[in-house]
RNA sequence: GGGGGCGUAGUUAAGUUGGUUAUAACGCCGGCCUGUCACGCCGGAGGCCGCGGGUUCGAGUCCCGUCGCUCCCGCCA
């Protein structure tokens, strides 16, 4: 068989732009069949591509009537037969005429439902297999199968949309960051090790036998050099590598906006950044985001939500009862307090009477969930009224005086039928992160979340350092580049009070998500020293790992900033969907394996050879193993 | 590293206290069909019940191990 002339596939329309506009067009459409459905003596075909769905008809009683203008007209017969040989997933080359429907024919769900095409000639340009699903919207596969041919699931217009979106998005921000001055500058994928921060992915040099690049986890100290080079204002779509377990919003590699500016202070950037949100909702959906974004710091965000990225869009804020509880004489309250630990909880209205009331099934599922976050135990009260009054019932009240019962019901705004949520805790952070998650749970059992909401807002005055009980040392809460507030700057000369010293460090915050975060950075080689210092890093530590940044730190340093925005969980959040994954051409499985490809796969000994890389023994059963079972079947 | 959920035709699921030949829908194959758009009607094929062990007269079902997918904790400056 020859081979086919590319006449065939010059298309003159997608299959998402034809209207009654175009009626008695001769037209060429290319695309994907979508499906079939077979009369006898009248086939439709809907035919796909990005663009749209087009009804095609293959009705050789219609085509014998309106003899005359073609000149090339097929037999009818060998069109039928060709018709009936059609599968799902073919790809077709269709030339025919754009009909009017009737108006009882319309189909209204499609954007091209008042016209179909009658077909004057079908070339069938690639044949295909019965698909291991079917290619639609709803589709109806688990995610492993749609993952390993994900070839496939992109041809879904869900998927389609989400990776358009997607493009959208960067497109608009190269727009508004040239307009705003930026220059996209590429900073090398092959790079050096920084222990500071996540597990980097290494690759070895082979013309460096032991030795290795790591690959970014983020351009951060490249993007400060361009500062110190003079660029002013630095962007770059830049792929980042963190090799760390996965999660719903997290993969092994993903991208970010990562921006930098000179002789820049945190409104400005909080500005820049609002103007591309403002701009990239606009343009995508249409929607007006309100701006300038509200502001939280990071106790407020703690105390308040629990979480440093706090969903807004629903209340059910945390209360503290500490001092209700100041003079207790409940032990375990009063334990928790003395030996400097906090107590908090939540008030869920409507929840202890009714349809809408928790049954003690639900009770001990919160506090098996909690238990997740460190809380040893999670008390509940339900507000009950009895006559004129109301009282507190729960496990816990004969433990409670009537003073306190009181106090309770009135700071936490409780009216009979809520329930109130406890947590205490001598470690705070428990406090925080129990009834922060208790908090999104019931926001999310009780359908309290405005899904076509977009709350975005700015988390302010992060701490500079945690202390990290594995490494037995403080470590940088953002990373060792960031400024302390200009408050704390004097403290931290001194060393003093390491843990309460905040930084000059901010994200942005949609709907729970985190999707931008940045800092204004340290330009002062001795500010930097210190920070190196604090991390209790020693100076040959120091020299090995960031000598040469520390050096050209001293050639003439500009005051600057930045900040990086995670493109996927922007467009996740944009589009409605729970998963980064399906904003990802080509994502990673939780175990960080590609079910297409089956990567990482084994690799040959003469390519470890040439590298002088040796394995260690692998346990029995391990995943290496399997690999190479499955290379020999 | 730890905890939860899932794994049964091509696909999505059902499968009772362990007991005949493992169901259904969609898809697939064949036939019929000129107005469908979730086309319709008739017929048919299709199973290592993830894998390996164990208990039992008998295992999709119970037990142990293992692999894979997923959600979460740790981790992710």
């Amino acid at each position: 068989m020859s081979a086919l002339s590319n006449e065939y596939w010059k298309r003159t329309h997608t299959c998402g732009e034809l209207t009654g506009e175009n009626t008695d067009q001769e037209v060429l459409l290319c695309g994907w069949v979508n499906t079939r459905r077979d009369h006898g003596g009248l086939i439709f075909i809907d035919l796909r591509d990005r663009y749209g769905i087009t009804q095609v008809v293959i009705d050789p009683a219609q085509e014998a009537q309106e003899k005359g203008n073609n000149n090339n007209l097929n037999n009818p017969n060998n069109l039928l037969d060709r018709g009936s040989e059609i599968r799902n997933e073919f790809v077709l080359s269709v030339r025919g005429v754009v009909r009017g429907r009737p108006a009882n024919m319309v189909n209204s769900k499609l954007k091209t439902g008042e016209i179909e095409l009658l077909v004057k000639d079908l070339t069938l340009l690639s044949r295909a297999e019965t698909p291991p699903f079917v290619v639609e919207d709803d589709v109806d596969a688990s995610e492993t199968l749609r993952l390993k041919h994900r070839y496939l699931d992109l041809r879904r217009s869900t998927m389609q949309r989400n990776l358009f979106v997607r493009s959208q998005f960067i497109q608009i921000t190269r727009e508004y960051l040239a307009g705003e001055n930026f220059m996209d500058i590429e900073t090398p994928i092959l790079f050096k090790s920084t222990p500071e921060g996540a597990r980097d992915y290494l690759v070895p040099s082979r013309v460096n036998p032991g030795a290795f690049y790591a690959l970014p986890q983020s351009p951060q100290i490249l993007k400060q050099l361009l500062m110190i080079s003079g660029m002013d204002r630095y962007y770059q779509i830049a792929r980042c590598f963190r090799d760390e377990d996965l999660r719903a919003d997290r993969q092994p590699e993903f991208s970010q906006i990562d921006i930098e500016l000179s002789f820049t202070d945190e409104e400005t950037i909080f500005a820049l950044l609002e103007g591309l949100m403002k701009r990239a909702y606009k343009e995508i959906l249409n929607m007006d985001i309100p701006t300038p974004f509200n502001r939280l710091t990071y106790k407020e965000a703690m105390e308040n939500y629990g979480v440093d990225k706090p969903d807004t869009r629903f209340e059910l804020k945390l209360q503290d009862a500490g001092e209700i509880f100041a003079n207790t004489g409940f032990n375990a309250f009063k334990s928790v307090l003395s030996s400097g630990g906090r107590i908090k909880g939540i008030c869920v209205k409507g929840a202890a009477e009714g349809n809408a009331a928790f049954s003690r099934k639900d009770f001990d599922q919160y506090t098996k969930y909690v238990s997740n976050f460190g809380a040893k135990g999670l008390a509940w009260l339900k507000v009950i009224k009895t006559g004129p009054e109301t009282e507190l019932n729960s496990p816990i009240a004969k433990f409670l005086s009537q003073k306190e019962q009181v106090a309770l019901t009135k700071t936490f705004s409780a009216n009979a039928g809520d329930v109130i949520f406890i947590i205490a805790d001598k470690d705070p952070d428990v406090v925080f992160a129990g009834l922060g998650a208790l908090r999104l749970q019931i926001g999310r059992d009780r359908g309290l979340i405005d899904q076509s909401a977009f709350h975005f807002h700015w988390v302010t005055e992060f701490p500079m350092f945690e202390y990290s009980v594995e490494e037995k040392r403080y470590v940088a809460k953002h990373h060792p580049f960031t400024q302390p507030l200009d408050e704390d700057r004097e403290k931290f000369l001194k060393d003093e009070d390491l843990p309460k010293l905040r930084a000059a460090a901010y994200d942005l915050v949609l709907n729970g998500h985190e999707v931008a975060g940045g800092s204004l950075r340290i330009h002062e080689p001795d500010i930097q020293a210190a920070m190196f210092r604090a991390l209790n890093m020693s100076e040959d530590q120091i020299q090995s790992q960031f000598g040469f940044f520390m050096e050209a730190l001293k050639y003439g340093t500009p005051p600057h900033g930045g900040i990086a925005v995670g493109i996927e969980r922007n467009i996740m959040i944009l589009v409605g969907t729970e998963a980064i994954r399906d904003v990802m051409a080509f994502p990673k499985t939780q175990k960080a394996s590609c079910l297409m490809s089956n990567c990482p796969s084994v690799t040959a000994p003469e390519q470890l050879a040439e590298l002088q890389i040796s394995l260690l023994k692998q346990k029995p059963g391990s995943s290496q193993r399997s690999d190479m079972m499955k290379l020999k079947n």
